[in-house]
DNA sequence: ATGAAAGCGCTAACAG
DNA sequence: CTGTTAGCGCTTTCAT
């Protein structure tokens, strides 16, 4: 910046002035030291402007991984918005307990932040704690945290109004597949259970735990045993709400191996609606990462430039039933239930 | 520091020393300083310390977007990676034209990164120039750029070998789906057109430009269009080459909206490998951006520290084939071939 | 509107 | 093994 100054024959701090874009430059000096800039191809030290300013410039971004759809289309979205604000991103990916644990003991993103956001984790009350004196806005995504600044969908009630498109097609014995150990992921697929169970206590309908089946994150095999648990029943479900949409694409594909069909036999319901979702004619749930993690984005933003607002405020953004073609009727009800149950008659097929 | 110095009774650099893990520090003081900053919740600024040392600790990642599959595995890969060096991670997303003009004028990694991971872009020569003077390592994936250290797989030869395949099962009309202006990411599509020609100029089967279809990456429509462009020639495809999984499923998705059967009527065959392909049991072509992530990572971290190391050196990674169930032998020829092409007929099926 | 000087928190070079 | 001193490159008073 000395270099820039002498070249254009002012002083440092009207270096300074000019590249912040501070008005009380004259226009000519302005120009001058914009093109003794150019020339020296010189660009501010962040490092060094923070170290005065006490501000860093940087968003931290806390996530289990990088890849999934989630994760990928909420981050995507904050690059331009961040940049428009001047400020960069640094992410923190933390995919296994071992990384979890040095994350909050050493807490690198301290003094090397101004505001964290912290995605899909499922944290115990310590970590909580432990992110509270970071001396910076945390903001919490995919996840409720009693008295932080939150952004998140409504899982339950999302799942609960899936479960009731089922319900509503005629269904009885309807499934939930979830996946455990999901890299933290476990926060959404908690409130998902929950909203299913909702739905069929609403509906009068006994819940059974032999319909909740599990399986570990993008496990083939995983899925084909769960979904093998589920038709080996004494009395298999008609329907499957998967989780996820990839859940859901596994299952599907599973079914169709064994020449089950969807939704003939079997529905399939998501959750997610992913791009894949359009591909397989997978009926689901919609939620908007990129609005969340925009949201997100906004509210570290505004926390930033005013420490003193509202730190408490939870921001849940919408969800929508997408229904397509893996969710029909039920087929005709088994025999020994003839004429007690009429209430998928007009779209049953006999056999 | 100075605080921690004081409650420590020692002077700052020792507690510098302590924190940077050197061995020159006594254990009972070691002791002390670490006790001393733990009590006072103190971490070491990187910001300070990089203005001094010149080293940022930062890796920065430049990304055309995250909301893919081959971005979310390659940088997922490189957290721990780096985590390990003691660096992080800041990434640019630059999604379009006007953000991708901003970054290369204002080069905002410059003083604020030890090294720059350049993922996907087709460079022109004018930003390749501008980033040589950046004064930091740069690494290119995905592209090679003369010269200048790459890691990439040969899509050349991995699309000559997909095209290979369809040959040896006896097709001859085969066409090459691409995407255009897939958000930067076209070298990597043109490459495979190249391998795509080249395998069919090797088997001696004539070029035709009409069965070379493109459509905008992840549209839907764009798809159907180019499917119903195959479809409608004089002498459609058996088979068709995407040169992407994702395209691929929309490419069967369409085919078997019109009842088109994949494979007896039409191979499909996609490039990537995602999680996706073997859902669909599709036959793709198998790449993996975590290795190519972490070898471009070892290769920056290298040239962090020995600048002076080999800067020309290109990584080559392998791809494989892998054949599922989208790619079989095409149907019987069609009449007016009779007795003249044998080559397909032990599994083709009379009409 | 511009310049001079002080200092942000740290490390490095030198003494001891 | 430890302390002292001098900046790293910038911003920010406070003058002018």
């Amino acid at each position: 910046m000395a270099d820039v100054a002498e070249r254009a024959g002012v002083s440092p701090s009207t270096v300074s002035r000019t590249m912040r874009g501070l008005t009380s430059v004259s226009p000519d000096v302005r120009a001058r030291v914009e093109q003794a800039a150019r020339e020296l191809n010189f660009a501010v030290s962040r490092q060094a402007s923070s170290l005065v300013t006490g501000r860093t410039g940087v968003m931290a971004v806390l996530v289990p991984t990088l890849d999934s759809w989630f994760m990928g289309a909420a981050l995507s979205s904050l690059g331009p918005l961040l940049r428009e604000a001047g400020m960069e991103m640094t992410v923190y990916v933390v995919p296994d307990l071992a990384e979890r644990a040095e994350f909050f003991d050493r807490l690198p993103a301290r003094r090397n932040a101004d505001a964290l956001l912290v995605f899909c984790f499922d944290l115990t009350k310590e970590e909580t704690a432990r992110l509270d004196d970071l001396a910076m806005p945390v903001i919490y995504i995919s996840q409720h945290v009693e008295g932080r600044p939150s952004v998140y969908v409504d899982d339950v009630a999302a799942a609960c109004k899936a479960t009731r498109h089922l319900i509503n097609l005629g269904h009885r014995r309807i499934a939930f597949a979830h996946t455990v150990n999901a890299r933290g992921f476990s926060f959404s697929s908690r409130e998902r259970l929950v909203g299913y169970r909702q739905a069929l206590t609403e509906a009068g309908i006994p819940l059974d735990d032999d319909l909740v089946v599990t399986t570990p994150p993008r496990d083939k095999r995983g899925t084909t045993q769960a979904v093998g648990n589920l038709l080996s029943l004494r009395e298999p479900p008609t329907a499957i709400f998967a989780e996820q949409d990839e859940l859901a694409a596994s299952v599907i594909s599973t079914l169709r191996t064994v020449q089950i069909d969807v939704p003939q036999r079997i529905s399939v319901l998501g959750f997610d609606d992913q791009l894949m979702a359009e591909w397989l004619d997978l009926s689901t749930v919609a939620q908007s990462p990129s609005d969340l993690g925009r949201a997100a984005a906004h509210l570290a933003l505004e926390l930033i430039n005013d420490p003193e607002s509202d730190h408490g405020r939870h921001i849940v953004l919408p969800t929508h039933l997408i229904p397509r073609g893996t969710t029909a009727p039920p087929p005709a009800p088994p025999r020994e239930q003839e004429g007690t149950d009429r209430l998928s008659e007009g779209t049953a097929r006999t056999r």
